[in-house]
DNA sequence: CATAATCTTGACTGTAAAAATAGGGTATGA
DNA sequence: TCATACCCTATTTTTACAGTCAAGATTATG
């Protein structure tokens, strides 16, 4: 039993964009570069914290992507929902209906550890699996302001 | 993310014998018979419950499998961890050194996880996941056989 | 002793999901 | 208009898992 690399990559990724970008587009390039994950699979990563409403993309040259809201106000729980990453323990936990007994016995302790879990997972936000703690949050004024390119590119660099 | 079947299996299987067995030795085939699972595959978890010091084994005609202690004494971690379920979450949970950053900060998330999930897991017995409660533990001397050494291999050699 | 029942082991295989790659399309700033 | 970077989907590669099979060892019982 193993997180799959989908939700491991994209909690790092996630975690790299929070403290590179601060308050730029983060291209896929870059964080290929530094995290050593293969760029169109990153690209995959992406769609689906797109899709799952956790980053929000600006195309084109100079695009990136950018959380849709700080870091602070981003749960991991809904991280690992958007990457389709299901917690699965016993295995009458989707479907209603249950067959034999010895079976559902079990089902009730895998409901304890799965709430368990939940509960960690619904009360940790990404600043606090981030280093500086810092947020690539960014209002959608600030983006389209050209001033912007003014950069600090800098100062952090993990090799 | 799932647990694997012979987890799962294993659950199963020691259920039914502790509800089952009243002291006495269960075999593979009834137990293959009542829980629909294949008796070849079956015997290969039973091997590591053995040798996971779980169950223990009776052999020749009427023999079977007997857990070696009463059932509200064997937590469910111990008889995952004789399965050979490693529950792994983040990367470098079982190596002490950790290369990136990033990585290092998720790590005690994915620890406080684990924690959790073990404390239950710790905390809980075979006898909570079984029906009526009962247990096929079955002392040393009401057992006839004079030689069951429980998990001694050696003695053995072919040349 | 012979036989049957059962445990024990290891090698083997097919399959399905996961991981990773590839390539062409679209938007955008300089 | 060009370079950059997101966007989408199909395909390939890899790996882990679930399950089978067969031969052999051990012991109870008639």
């Amino acid at each position: 039993m193993k997180l799959s690399t989908v939700t491991r990559y994209g909690l790092r990724a996630l975690s790299d964009l929070c403290s590179q970008g601060h308050g730029k587009p983060v291209t896929v390039s870059d964080i290929s570069r530094r995290q050593d994950i293969s760029a169109s699979y990153l690209e995959q990563l992406f769609a689906k914290l797109r899709r799952g409403n956790i980053v929000r993309s600006v195309r084109g040259a100079r695009g990136g992507y950018l959380l849709t809201r700080p870091a602070s106000e981003i749960t991991v729980a809904e991280v690992v929902r958007a990457l389709g990453e299901s917690i699965v323990f016993g295995d009458c936990q989707t479907e209603a209906g249950c067959s034999n007994l010895p079976h559902c016995r079990t089902s009730r302790l895998w409901g304890k550890v799965k709430d368990s879990i939940d509960t960690i997972l619904e009360s940790t936000t990404l600043d606090e699996i981030t280093e500086g703690g810092e947020t690539s949050f960014i209002s959608e004024d600030e983006v389209l302001s050209p001033k912007l390119s003014g950069g600090i590119d800098n100062a952090k660099r993990v090799s």
